[in-house]
DNA sequence: AGATTGATCCAT
DNA sequence: TGGATCAATCTG
């Protein structure tokens, strides 16, 4: 159970967003832990993206997504629905990776298989885990108590599918890059 | 298909 | 300072 360091994220978008599919969101509650691995990703990449909130500079709301690598974006869209992401690459260069879908898994099957249930949606993921703005601007950490954990599943390259990102139609071309990821 | 909901951003 | 916009979700 390795918790995934900055410098996991202090590396390409789009790798970092492949890179955490197969990686479990870990949430501290007291002494109780809420834990899924992340199955659907997008990236938001570069200050060119008009897809990404960085696209129109540095403000106070997207100044994080400048800032050094492993921090969390939290912000709140539609007036109900916080939506979770991870600031990627070096500092002064926008980019973070949504996080849209978990799988979290139940108990053992008679047959050594596990149950599992699937959180698909970044307003879901966030009111499952409990996440609101109080993270923005904090660490990927146990020490804010929302981390990244690499718990060794082996995602194969052909296991990950990708397509255009979701609600994003006002994007201009970039609205058609395929920057989401999922298993 | 339509309602919800409020922070954010930019043009007045 | 006001009004459009929005990395979404729920209900019918």
């Amino acid at each position: 159970m390795m918790v995934v360091s900055s410098k996991f994220f202090n590396r390409p978008t789009l790798t970092v967003a492949r890179g955490l599919l197969g990686k479990f969101l870990v949430r501290k509650i007291g002494r109780r832990k809420i834990a899924g691995m992340i199955i659907e990703v997008e990236a938001y990449d570069g200050p060119h993206d008009k897809a990404s909130h960085a696209s129109r500079g540095r403000t106070e709301r997207t100044r994080v997504m400048f800032g050094k690598s492993g921090y969390w974006y939290v912000y709140l869209i539609y007036g109900m629905y916080y939506c979770l992401n991870i600031v990627t690459e070096k500092e002064n260069y926008p980019a973070a990776v949504l996080i849209r879908s978990v799988e979290i898994f139940g108990s053992q099957t008679s047959l050594g298989g596990r149950t599992s249930r699937y959180i698909c949606g970044p307003g879901r993921v966030c009111k499952y885990f409990k996440i609101d703005k109080w993270f923005n601007e904090k660490t990927a950490s146990r020490k804010t108590g929302l981390w990244i954990e690499d718990r060794k599943i082996k995602i194969t390259p052909r296991m990950i599918k990708r397509g255009k990102r979701i609600g994003v139609e006002y994007a201009g071309k970039w609205k058609n890059r395929l920057l989401r990821y999922y298993i």
